[in-house]
DNA sequence: ACGGATGTTCGCGC
DNA sequence: CGCGCGAACATCCG
């Protein structure tokens, strides 16, 4: 469930893993991840560079390599970075499955992007910094990294009538929440996902950028201590989430049953009595 | 067994 | 231009 968490945890997982080391190949399958002339780019332009930085933008991590190669690495739905070290006393299968491109280090590993579902997009950019593609500079605020600021998210807001959990969605106006965090951060706030977004008071809006704030954190905290495995294999975890996916349970905060709605083609959980 | 849903983004048509 | 919808794909659940 890669939203902004799940992508800050990447990046600093790639981190980890790049620092210090050198590539030594690199291989890609045909799929429609790699946009242009990216998989002979990826494959031919990495060999022997070593990482400079990896950053996040809302849900795109950005590496960059010395000598001025960039990857952007965007997860989609199901995308995943995950590492295999070489003669490990694994059961694991050598190449995971769904393997679409991996990366050779000198230390013997091989670090690998899995996506199932080829939602995800990487793209190879060697003519100016990866930050600056378009889909980047098109991106709004990050919601962790410049924080969820009150007044500018408010002006943002204003300018529509779309639902508010549509607004939030929309990475030009915050960077970083998808549908999980856009559902939890509505309950947290007591505010009803269907609301026109310009129908919100000030106020409203500072209670939803404390919420954003809160539930973001409190999720990347999980993440780093260990407590989500996402990145490991395991499926079938429990729901961790306060409301996402639990309609017709009781409401936690006020005991009516959560109800569902579909706003922006995304099922979204919310209380009937608590989120007005 | 099969229909319907699933974390994201993009492009099309109105 | 804003918006709503479907498509891209594999897997899971009831």
């Amino acid at each position: 469930m890669p939203e902004l968490p799940e992508v800050e945890h990447a990046a600093r997982t790639l981190r980890a893993w790049l620092s210090g080391r050198t590539i030594q190949r690199a291989r890609a399958v045909d799929t429609r991840i790699f946009r242009g002339g990216s998989l002979g780019d990826f494959e031919r332009s990495l060999p022997g560079r070593t990482l400079a930085r990896v950053d996040r933008r809302g849900k795109y991590l950005l590496l960059t390599f010395e000598g001025g190669v960039g990857v952007m690495s965007h997860l989609g739905m199901t995308g995943k970075w995950v590492r295999r070290v070489a003669g490990a006393p694994s059961r694991r299968r050598t190449v995971p499955k769904h393997s679409r491109a991996h990366l050779v280090l000198d230390d013997g590993s091989a670090l690998h992007y899995v996506d199932p579902r080829l939602f995800g997009q990487i793209v190879v950019v060697r003519a100016h910094p990866v930050a600056e593609l378009a889909v980047i500079q098109a991106l709004g605020p990050d919601a962790l990294v410049d924080g969820v600021e009150p007044g500018r998210l408010h002006a943002a807001l204003a300018r529509s009538a779309r639902p508010i959990k549509v607004a939030l969605l929309d990475q030009s106006v915050l960077a970083g929440i998808g549908n999980i965090y856009a559902t939890e951060a509505l309950f947290d706030a007591g505010i009803d996902p269907s609301r026109p977004s310009r129908s919100l008071t000030r106020g409203e809006v500072a209670r939803l950028a404390e919420a954003i704030r809160g539930v973001l954190t409190l999720s990347l905290g999980r993440i780093e201590a260990g407590e989500i495995a996402y990145l490991s294999e395991g499926r079938g975890v429990p729901n961790r989430f306060v409301i996402y996916d639990r309609a017709g349970s009781p409401c936690p905060r006020c005991g009516k049953v959560l109800r569902k709605t579909v706003l922006g083609g995304r099922t979204t959980a919310f209380c009937p009595g608590c989120q007005r």
